[in-house]
DNA sequence: CATGAATGAGCATTCATTCAT
DNA sequence: GATGAATGAATGCTCATTCAT
């Protein structure tokens, strides 16, 4: 069944949002996925590349997001709403797959893996080109598109990370709303 | 000597920067402080402990800029600004100590320490409580106070780090000036 | 068919000689014979069994070659010439085969398998047999042909794997020559 | 003390002649020895390693007995008795470490250690030499000095391993005799 | 205080073998 | 017969921690 591989990235996604990638151990994500540890090795050639799977995969989801945004004539405020749409989304229907990126994206010792490189250096250079647009037709104040591209990628990761950890307060949608307005805020025209 | 303590912090300060909480060893510490391995463990109870050390006293040092803060009668908009001053000069003084904070605080496995704890989650308590201040005053647009000191301390947390991960674009000032500038551009009245 | 066995067989000797017994998977045999793993336990009961299979056919041919040699009656010199040609002859027409035949016979775990034991006792004992003609005819000198005869068997064994072992020097032949002429003059009469 | 690595060393020595190398686990070392399996790891760096010092040392011991044999104005075949006596001796004093010697020499995995080719490739080099001396000297027959070279250690290898297989006619000393005379026949004139 | 050898539970990974298809 | 996904015991190796010196 191809779909082996769906229960082993599952289950992976909910254990490393609970532990994190150094303390999730294959023998974890064996026995919670109720399949041997060498079925993994089936699936994957090591630990690390489970994780660069996901990653990749989510990337990729994104960037074609991304590129169809660029494709609509919408103005970039709306752009970046419906990215925050799109990304708060997915969050939603996978609250773990969210944490995961976040958590991941950041540990130096997984700055090698492909899908983290993609994910966590090449969206913010999606950001930018979406910023430069904008700045071009002058629908947003004059700023360095580049850092602040790299500023709003970090203010969602962080955000979305700042959900997990808060137990009260998780009422997703005001949160969300407010990451609208506080990201419209910052780079529209007064 | 109380200095050895102070070395062994140090140290692991440079190597959890580059390694991560996970990979680095107290073998790698004691060699790099040039100490034997147990000396560690006559400072510390257990490597966990050095972390928590870590975040501990930098906890206490911002509470006090901030408690001092609040004591200030300035606008709002300048409070953030002096502590964004500290916290970047902070950064510049030790680089890699930023780099610690921000990667092993949102750690899932390292959230029971007091020092994480309290670094993670009372310094946005602190920062609401400006912003509870200052929209009394009507200093700044009508926002949710609690989220938006959370997206601040998310968007300063992955912004140090998307730093340090840009190999080019690393001038400091003026990301710092943009940062500063999006904030304020955020929480504003238009 | 009955070739799949033999495919089995000969891929099988391929990678033993490159790899060794305890080196060499099934699935490498799998991969490089085109074949499934589960077709090898079709044909095999073990891992083991291969090893054994080869050696006990080898043995066969080896035991059949020299009790025609027995029957012959040329002198004993002559004898061994003709092993010695006969041995070097499989050696030119399957070299991977004589390396593990080698190779393998002389690893201390695999000495369970009747193959093995045939091939690295039994042929010994053959040896002696033709020595001991050859002593009470007076053909050679004085000499422990039981002792003499695992001489001549390692020294056949050696040899083969020094020529696998040495890059330059591999002139076969010469070697075949050099080695003859070795053995010829350590069991004649002066 | 440093007399662990010795018993860690000598134990691996037993282990090794009985299982051969892939055979040998480090927890069976370290339960042979009564240490912790760690503590094989503060003394090696791997496994291999343990093998590794053995070949070395046992090669240093060798080549400096040859170069002492090189000093001396005896005859050819007097050093060869002398090596052999030597060789012998240290078997006596160490069974299982000869085998070892042996069955490790000619695992094809394992050529890559420094330890195993010195012993496998460079002492019939200094075999090769003393045999161009006497050449030249007219004490043995005309013969390629290469070629015999590797044959006599290929000789004096395989006999080892078949002393070692074989339960009865284990008297060393009419082995040790057989192979002297069998060899110095082999490359004497006439 | 300082040392660093010793510990052993725990880890990622391998691989001969099985068996449902 | 042929397949190859699934298995899980076993492997080499790591590393936080201890403690005798």
């Amino acid at each position: 069944m191809i779909i082996k591989k769906d229960l082993i990235v599952e289950t992976s996604i909910k254990i490393l949002a609970q532990k994190g990638y150094f303390n999730t151990t294959t023998k974890m994500i064996s026995e919670k996925a109720s399949i041997a540890v060498g079925t993994i090795y089936t699936y994957f050639k090591t630990k690390e590349s489970i994780l660069d799977y996901i990653f990749l995969k989510e990337y990729k989801k994104r960037v074609e997001y991304l590129k169809s945004l660029q494709k609509l004539t919408c103005s970039h405020t709306e752009k970046f709403n419906l990215f925050l749409d799109f990304h708060f989304h997915e969050l939603e229907s996978d609250q773990d797959l969210g944490i995961v990126l976040v958590q991941e994206s950041i540990n130096p010792e997984l700055q090698h893996l492909q899908g983290v490189k993609n994910f966590a250096h090449q969206l913010p250079v999606f950001f930018k080109e979406i910023l430069d647009d904008a700045l071009q037709v002058g629908e947003i104040r004059e700023l360095n598109t580049a850092v602040t591209a790299r500023i709003i990628f970090s203010t969602i990761r962080g955000t979305v990370l700042s959900i997990k950890s808060s137990k009260e307060d998780c009422d997703l949608e005001s949160v969300k709303q407010e990451l609208k307005s506080f990201i419209s805020h910052a780079i529209n025209k007064y």
